[in-house]
Parts: structure tokens; sequence; C-alpha cells
DNA sequence: CGACTTATTCTAACTTTGAGAAGAAGCTCC
DNA sequence: GGAGCTTCTTCTCAAAGTTAGAATAAGTCG
């Protein structure tokens, strides 16, 4: 007979804007310092489905209407909140650019927690100057050979140790890695330095895997188009692919690459800028229809 | 205040013997014929963690010692289970073929539940004697233009309707059609002809997930080889690949893209078959530091 | 108008993929 | 022992896709 356990919804509300992707944060939480993830209880009794209830708190507390949501992963880690065991269900939402903020809650950008995800203006330089010597330390200090192995190969694989690729959808392995290695606030090693901003209990966890699954899913589905108005221009569009991915990528084969994919169809108008106007563009649904993957294949 | 609800975990456990893919079901669930998945109470007082508790309960009733497991969803729909509100996590798991087999537990082919799923010895004749024909009448039976335009894009989507591609990865979103038209005897709609084996429950549905889940994640971690013996020849793993995949590929390709990918080794012995002896490899671990994505990449 | 900015198109080298042919190395059977 | 069969393995070549850079177009600003 399983013992009961109350169930909490948690919610990674994501928006870009001014190319920044951001995540819907609490502000003063639990210790009153630290950012939370907004959550909500799941009632059985009101709500049908785990989505519905997400939907209805998020749009009672935030005042926000939720467009795309889908589950992320659910956490049931004992010590992840002191008070009391729950289990908490984490739900990914998009909301678009013109949705109105609110006051109650605020709008933090993504690599605020992340400061090493973001590659958009070349590789970031807490990479090789904290990251890679903590982690050869650590692999330094492994007990025997055998386990020496392994943290090398994890460590080539999440943080690109020794030249070899750093893989940008590994967003969750790699926090592990910094948590376990002693390199964020939240980790229970004592002592070294911290990177990037840390979260209440163990919301920049899910935070990560809210990232790395934007990141992997941003290829075989057309999921940008979630966080963008109606009608863009393709340099919007680019933009928000990089925020998300926190990368540049080169524009002509960008736009070869969507268009090609059918994704997207000029709307007829235009967008003045600073130099030559832009040609605004619409999101082809009948795109889904014709390709396996509706993504924007970047790499 | 969260209300407390019972948390039971789910497991698809999964297996290729005999190049079929196979699931561990509970023969005999409630009503008496149908197949259950396995499925255990999540006890937060002994089990520190989800995955945790998982293995403990499936070594306890099964006598199985899993490999690689992995959080597949959560269901917390009302009227999932007549008899009582729970949640369930579900789990996928991998088990060698060389583990022993128990005997209170079965051990039942993937596509005996899904028949529409295995193109291996072409398109499954079901395709376009049942299927396609049933959700023409669903599309002419839409109410007005603009759900009739949704459905047939969805149905191009999920079921290749018009010589749409058919995409192998969307085993979910397939069933959910066919259950909302009538074609899986677990549908509320009555009467009608009922493709595959019927589940318990909406375990169905959780296996669709399990093998669509299977089958995305084929093409970017080295996730077959959870699935067969430590030595292994290329065609075995040609034949796992094309079981869980559904479809053959073009030998030659399929070799030449998993050694280029360095995902392999020889191991400098060979296999005596009715033709010319084949070399024996294993799984290159090295391999997932030196790409970012180390799958096989078919298609 | 000239300089600058942003958008858009073009091109050439290179890499990957798809499909088939052909060769190699065993077996069975006459 | 060789013909024919089976399975494994290598090779080839065209088609398609990717990468990277150059060039062009169409506006704004001073």
């Amino acid at each position: 007979m399983p013992i009961d356990i109350a169930v909490a919804l948690d919610a990674v509300v994501a928006a870009v804007s001014d190319d920044e992707p951001r995540v819907l944060v609490r502000p003063g939480g639990d210790p009153a310092s630290d950012d939370a993830l907004p959550a909500g209880p799941f009632d059985p009794e009101t709500d049908a489905t785990l989505d519905a209830g997400l939907r209805r708190w998020v749009t009672e507390q935030a005042g926000l209407e939720l467009g795309h949501i889908e589950q992320l992963y659910t956490f049931g880690d004992r010590g992840r909140d002191a008070r009391r065991r729950v289990l908490s269900v984490a739900y990914l939402a998009f909301v678009r650019e013109s949705e109105p903020r609110v006051a109650s809650v605020g709008w933090r950008a993504w690599y605020h927690y992340f400061p090493w995800e973001d590659w958009r203006d070349g590789r970031p330089a807490i990479v090789d100057e904290v990251i890679h010597p903590a982690v050869d330390a650590w692999i330094a200090a492994a007990p025997d050979a055998d386990e020496r192995r392994r943290r090398e190969r994890r460590a080539r694989r999440t943080v690109g140790l020794r030249g070899t690729v750093w893989n940008d959808t590994l967003v969750l392995e790699r926090y592990e890695l910094l948590w376990e290695i002693g390199l964020v606030a939240e980790s229970p090693i004592p002592g070294g330095v911290h990177l990037g901003e840390r979260m209440a209990f163990d919301h920049r966890r899910i935070v990560a895997t809210a990232l790395g699954r934007v990141r992997g899913a941003l290829r075989w589905r057309p999921l940008v188009f979630e966080l963008l108005p109606p009608d863009f221009t393709m340099a919007q569009l680019q933009k928000t692919v990089e925020a998300l991915a926190g990368r540049r990528l080169h524009t002509p084969n960008f736009r070869r690459l969507v268009e090609d994919a059918g994704l997207i169809e000029p709307t007829g108008a235009w967008r003045q800028t600073t130099g030559r106007p832009a040609a605004l563009v619409r999101f082809r649904p009948e795109a889904t229809t014709e390709r396996p993957d509706t993504g924007i294949a970047i790499r």
C-alpha cells in the first residue's frame, strides 16, 4: 500500500526578450535571498490533469497566459526540501515576448544562473580559468586509476576537457559536475569559488534540465516559434535561436537552412531597420507534415 | 496546502531477444485478461530517490538486475485507475538479452501491442487497409472547415496520410490518434475494429511513450549497447537497431556509419556463422567524448 | 553624397548520405 | 575438390547537404 505524499508542480516559464532568454522567478524565497521557481500544489480534487493544474495556478498567481507547455521531469530526492518530503513535477512553459510582465514575479536572464553556457561572445573565460583547473584537480584526486579514467571521460564529455567538443545540450550533466566538485553555491562541498547565481532548493538543477531540453528540442521541433510573435524577421528568428543555443550562427547558412526546410513563409510586409528593410515572415504549420524533423537543425 | 496522494512507480522493462524487442508484463492484471506493466509503490520512508525505489521493487518482484534506467513520464490523469486516484511515475529500464528470464512475469513482443509500428517486412497492410480509411472518415466528420484542416494536418504528421512521411518516433502521437478515433480497444468509442493487443489501464500509452523515446534516443545516445552482450557482431547490432527502429537498414551504410563514428572496436575474436565468419566487436566508451552525439544516426 | 548598417544572394570547396556492385571467406552437397 | 549458397566486408559513385566567405542590395545617418 503506497504511502501518500504531497505533490507540487514547479514551473520553468521561459521567454526571450531583448535577445536574452529569461525565466520567471519568485524573488525572495526561503532563504530570502535566493530566487525560487514559481510552484503550486497539485490538487487531485480540482485538477483533472497535471497540465491543467499547472495552467490553473500559473494563471492565478502570475496572471500569465501560457502557450505550449511540456512536462520536464519529476524530482523526488530526499533532502530536496528540508521542511517536508514532497514530490515535484517540473514543467517547461513558453510565453511570447509580447505577453505582459507582472510585478509580483521577476524575469531573470537564464545565463545569470549559468554564465558558462553563454558562448555568444566567444568561449567564456571562466571555462579555462576556473572550470578546467578545478576539474583537473578533481581528476587528479581520484582514489584509483579506474576512477581517474571514469572522471577523465566524464569531464571530456561534459566540459570539453583537453580540446574535446563542448556539447551545448549537456547543460544538466555540466551543472551536476560543477555541483559535485563544489563550483556552485548549492554544493555541499565547503568553500571555493562559486559560479553563477544560486537558486533556492534544487531549482537551479531544474532550470538546467529545462535549458538542456530546450537546446535539444530546438533541433527537431518548431519550438522557437512559441517564443516569437506571429510575424517576425529572419534576424529576429536567428537572434532568438542564438540566445537559446548560446552561440552564434552563420547568417547566410541559417537563412538557407530555415528556408529550405519550408519552416517559414513571407507575410508580404516589411520592417524598417537602420539598414536595409527586412521581410516579415511567419511560421508555416504545414511544415510539420512535410519533413520528419521540423526543427532548426543547427550543427 | 497540497493534498497528499499515492505515488506508484511503473516500469517499462525492455530487452531484445531473437531480434524482437520485448517488454516485461504481468500476465493477468485487473481485468484478468489484460497484460499490465509491473508496478510498485514509491515509499518515501525507505527510498531515497525515485530511481532507487524502482530498482528496489523490480529486483524484489522480478529478480532482475536492471542496467540503465531513465525516467519516462509522470501520469496523473483522473480516471487512469478507477479504484483510486494515483500519480504514477513511469520508468524505462534496459535488460541484456543474457539476463535470466523469470517465471512470474512474461516477455511480450513490443509489436504485439503496436503491429502498425513494425515496418521491417515492408509497410504493414493495416496502415492502408484500416488506419488510413478510418482516419479519412474522422477527417470528413469534422464539424467545420477549421477543425477539418487541423485533423488533416495531424493525420499527415502522425500516420503519413496522403503520401507524407511516416515519422517512426511519433509512436505516442500515433497511439493517441488511434485511441481518439476508436481503433484501439482501450478507446471509449464503442464498436469498430481494434488493432493490437490491449493492456490494462493506460499501460499501452506508457509503452507507446517508451517506444517513441527509445527510437528518438537511438539517434543521439549509445543506447543499443545496453541491450546487447559486451561482445557482438555488426549483424547483431544492426538487427537490434532494426528491431527497435522497426525498419530495415542498408548494411554497408550502417557499417560505415557505426565505424566512422568510432562507436565500436574489434575484440580480435571471430564468430562462426553459416557463411563467412563475423568479427566480434565491443562498444568504445571513449566515443562519448569524441563527438557531440554518440548515437546511431539512422536516416 | 559618402559612409555605414543590415539584409539578402551567390559560389566554391568540402563532407555526408544513399544505393548498388563486387569481393572475401566460410559452409554444404555432389 | 569445386559449384553454389550464405553471410560478412569493402568499394565506388552520384546526389545531397554543409561550411565559409565574398558579393550585392537597399535602406539610414550625418
